[in-house]
DNA sequence: CTATAACTTACCATTTTAGTCTGTTATTAT
DNA sequence: ATAATAACAGACTAAAATGGTAAGTTATAG
């Protein structure tokens, strides 16, 4: 099981677009500034969300990448798997043959533990997300406000 | 994050030796026998470990490895912590760093998530997965009697 | 027809994993 | 005493994954 860098970009990649495809498609560029992450990188991650059906991109200028469906459809789980990281924390991924032709003996711990985190991130859609960025957002404004009229 | 080979041999060979250390100190060699691992990477597993101060050794004929606690007050989550296994899933880890000075937009969901794995780990204690471990040998020993009649 | 931006492929340095191998030290049994 | 045993320590390594870069091709809007 991993969980990495190239997970939390796809997440981060995919959270930004989004955030900003009521204005049109979102350029790779426009995430990586925004972001604050490598253009080239993401790249090959957005490549695999489009595999994955998750996103669809628009060439030529003005174009970019947004969602296939509506962002409460997404979960974090099907970004995850798009890239490729793996979030089963048993050797035999799942099945029963992590010793010899059967189980270890640590196999139901990790079995329990791996249910427990899909349970988790296939529980929080991209729209949470989302709600959740918008209203920090909102905070953030008024507190400049606040600091304007003083 | 990470959560692999390493951490679950960690696990499986502590566990080894919670269930057998009523016969007397544990070896590396028989261990290594039971659960069909590596002896020298088992070694070095059991370095962390006894690092850590989880397990004890005693050199010589009829030495090996025993529990310096109760196995009830041993975690998985120490264990994995013994092995240098991150569970940690945000990039900053913790902290708040992980957008130049301040949090990424994914912050509080990668959070979110170690927080409910260290919960699952540390609510597992060595003495639990002994427990279950034996009952499970229970059943199989009535398995083969019950062939045996047949 | 030109600029833009997606898309593709190949490459690469670094780190981690999952070990092996060789040897040293302490302890028990003969 | 000495031989066997088993922990302990450290150096080394092949293979894989990570986190990129770089260089080009294709489609499209203006």
């Amino acid at each position: 099981m991993r969980l990495t860098t190239k997970g939390r970009y796809a997440v981060t990649a995919i959270l930004d677009v989004a955030l900003y495809e009521c204005n049109g498609p979102v350029s790779v560029s426009d995430v990586a500034e925004r972001q604050g992450l490598s253009p080239s990188y993401l790249e090959k991650l957005f490549s695999n969300l489009k595999k994955k059906g998750l996103v669809s991109g628009r060439k030529g200028p003005g174009g970019g990448y947004k969602l296939t469906e509506s962002s409460h459809l997404i979960t974090i789980a099907n970004v995850i798997d798009a890239v490729n990281e793996t979030v089963d924390a048993t050797k035999c991924g799942g099945s029963k043959n992590c010793r010899g032709q059967g189980r270890c003996i640590t196999h139901d711990l990790w079995a329990g533990l791996s249910n427990e985190i899909r349970n988790f991130l296939e529980g929080v859609s991209l729209s949470q997300l989302v709600a959740q960025q918008k209203n920090k957002t909102k905070i953030t404004n008024e507190n400049i406000l606040k600091s304007i009229r003083r």
